[in-house]
RNA sequence: GGGGACGUAGCUCAGUUGGUUAGAGCGCUGCCCUGUCACGGCAGAGGUCGCGGGUUCGAGCCCCGUCGUCCCCGCCA
């Protein structure tokens, strides 16, 4: 192929076939770079070989076609050390035009990239660029490790159907007309959930799947309508023999991207992630959180008007070097826009340090060595002064305030964390990309909340989802009845610098617990008989105890092909407003279509 | 549903305070060229300034609406 031939294939009669990537015109000698997936080979043609000259004349970027010729090793100074096949090139005895091309719109050997509506109409041409063959390259390898991996563990690959039922929990279904039963319609599954528990009830012990889920909600840049998720489920697990299986696959997974990861990976509840991080998917690429609320005693919080009881937090972001004046105060303002009028309120910590008041220069050194201390357990040593540190109060007597309680303030801080980390990202190289181990700061999250509380129906929701085991303490304590908020759940998220990238559960084994459960969640006994009806059914049939995980295939290619979007690890994606700009999708369908269905459009808009 | 950015030649973009015939680079077409590799030289073609309306003597530029792409919030068990 084109981009196998070195210098020691000198001499070889070859065949080459690829697609014409750049054609340089000498007149006399005309030079073809030939270009397939493996890479790029430089052709030679000369005059004398008359016809396929003719056609080298011819050819234009993008044509196929077909060379046969002799490897040659480059003389003196014309090689190309930038190419991988630099050292040789192939001299042309006969050429073949397979196929023209019309002029394409942007050229895939361009290495700027025209704006994505263009890309994605003529998504064929964009995938022939080299990144985006890269790109699904690892794709292919890193799903190929990871299904290695797993049957080398024992688990069975089993496919679940895409037709399915609607279930009204999570997220809005796809739904599917059936033409046979009027008026009714399968679903396109959200997970394959149901029938991975199933499967475990029918003795499978160890499944997987990489599996295509649906999911009708809006888009993101790291969100698509369909995506593909690495689905397993094991029968007599403990939360550990879970997460050494994904630390494995993930492992396999990253070496077949060329990183070599140590697990195990770091562990921290629900709670501690939002103490430290303000957020569930902790981003540890920044420091910590710094939590100073019992430095600021009673007094200083009276004389600096801060708020009793709520948590004063100190933000640090290394290596930004010292911030001038002007950066200093463009800051601080940056950092008052971010807070609004919620009653937070940023603590100037150089005027607190300079201030001829003791007790304030007193607090400054408390809060400097407090900071110091995360940032050398974040990075060894790390010079402050080399740091921007900001410090969050809670203002005293904003209204508001009085009714957001601790946590509202750890996730508010925690995302002006993340805000100030991509900010500074940027500017002072934060997050240098050595793609090493030490680039990837997985961690676990465990012990997540069962219930979720929904201020539009007020009710309580399933955090996770209704088949997650509650905690054994929680359920003995009585809490799933009388105290859901503080129930938690076996459910665990495994979260990569920032990102979720999966999560899972232990699941409800036991009939009876799953119905207190739906129970919990308002659902009467009918409700849940209608819709779970099999599964409890299925319950009572002998269940092991069971639990498993999902993982986002194109999530993890992303953040190993280095991408800030799925769109560029999925080869068809859909646009932001869930389009398929190639193929023209959705389109109406014909009234024919319809009548089968049993359908009618009641508005058009 | 809400907020923001963008939309000018095939592509990437510039276009001043609203003022004559809307520009550049790349690409494309033709001719020349035997050592290029982002080849080079000469000549040339190419525009519904996203679309619709308005203001104005005059709109790529101002106003209103609309469509599309991207990012974020809501949403995503």
């Amino acid at each position: 192929m084109c981009g196998e031939l070195r210098a020691e294939n000198a001499g070889q009669d070859v065949v080459l076939m690829g697609w014409v990537n750049r054609r340089r015109d000498h007149g006399g000698l005309i030079f073809l770079d030939l270009r397939d997936r493996s890479g790029i080979t430089q052709v030679v043609v000369d005059e004398k070989v008359t016809a396929a000259h003719a056609k080298a004349d011819a050819a234009r970027p993008e044509y196929v076609v077909a060379v046969k010729g002799r490897v040659r090793r480059r003389g003196e100074g014309l090689q190309n050390p930038n190419m991988p096949t630099g050292e040789i090139e192939v001299v042309a005895s006969e050429l073949l035009l397979l196929n023209e091309a019309k002029t394409p719109p942007f050229s895939p050997a361009e290495d700027a990239i025209a704006n994505e509506e263009v890309r994605l109409k003529y998504r064929y041409l964009d995938l022939r660029r080299t990144e985006m063959q890269a790109n699904f390259a690892l794709r292919s390898r890193v799903a190929m490790a990871i299904r290695n991996y797993l049957v080398g563990e024992g688990f069975l690959e089993i496919e679940t159907p895409f037709m399915t039922r609607s279930t009204p929990e999570g997220a809005r279904d796809y739904l599917v007309p059936s033409r046979i039963h009027a008026g009714s319609f399968y679903a396109l599954p959200q997970s394959p959930q149901i029938f991975k528990q199933i499967l475990m009830v029918s003795g499978f012990d160890r499944y997987f799947q990489i599996a295509r889920c649906f999911r009708d909600e809006d888009l993101r840049a790291d969100r698509q309508p369909e995506f593909t998720q690495i689905d397993l489920e094991m029968s007599f697990p403990q939360m550990d023999t879970i997460f050494r299986v994904a630390e494995g696959f993930l492992t396999a997974a990253f070496d077949a991207a060329g990183i070599q990861l140590a697990p195990p990976f770091v562990r921290m509840t629900y709670d501690e992630a939002i103490h430290n991080y303000g957020i569930d998917k902790p981003d540890m690429r920044l420091p910590a959180m710094v939590d100073l609320s019992d430095v600021l005693t009673q007094q200083l919080r009276e004389t600096l008007k801060i708020e009793q009881g709520l948590p004063v937090l100190a933000l640090v972001i290394p290596k930004t070097g010292r911030l001038s004046g002007t950066a200093r105060k463009a800051l601080q303002s940056e950092v008052r826009h971010h807070f609004g009028d919620t009653g937070l309120d940023s603590l100037d910590l150089d005027r607190l340090a300079m201030s001829p008041n003791q007790v304030f220069q007193l607090l400054a050194g408390q809060i400097v060595s407090r900071v110091h201390l995360e940032l050398e357990r974040f990075c060894g040593d790390e010079d402050l002064t080399d740091a921007t540190v900001i410090v969050v109060t809670p203002k005293l007597g904003t209204p508001a305030l009085w009714n957001y309680d601790p946590q509202w303030i750890y996730k508010r801080v925690g995302a002006l964390r993340l805000e100030l980390g991509a900010k500074f990202a940027d500017k002072h190289k934060l997050f240098e990309q050595t793609h090493t181990a030490a680039d990837f700061k997985f961690a676990w999250v465990t012990d997540f909340p069962m219930y979720e509380w929904n201020e539009e129906t007020k009710t309580w929701d399933a955090a996770h989802h209704p088949f997650t085991s509650p905690h054994e303490d929680d359920i003995r304590a009585g809490r799933l009845t009388n105290d859901k908020g503080a129930v938690r759940a076996l459910a665990y998220d495994v979260v990569l610098n920032g990102t979720e990238l999966g999560s899972g559960s232990i699941r409800i084994h036991r009939k009876d617990v799953q119905a207190e459960i739906f129970r919990s969640l308002g659902m009467t006994d009918a409700e849940a008989h209608e819709r779970f009806g099999f599964f409890l059914d299925a319950l009572e049939y002998g269940t092991p105890p069971h639990g498993g995980i999902a993982l986002g295939l194109d999530r993890i290619v992303m953040i190993l092909a280095g991408a800030t979007s799925l769109r560029e690890v999925i080869a068809f994606p859909k646009t932001a407003k869930a389009i398929d700009l190639m193929v023209d999708a959705p389109t109406p369908v014909s009234d024919l279509q319809l009548r089968d269905l049993h359908l009618r459009i009641a508005t058009r808009s």
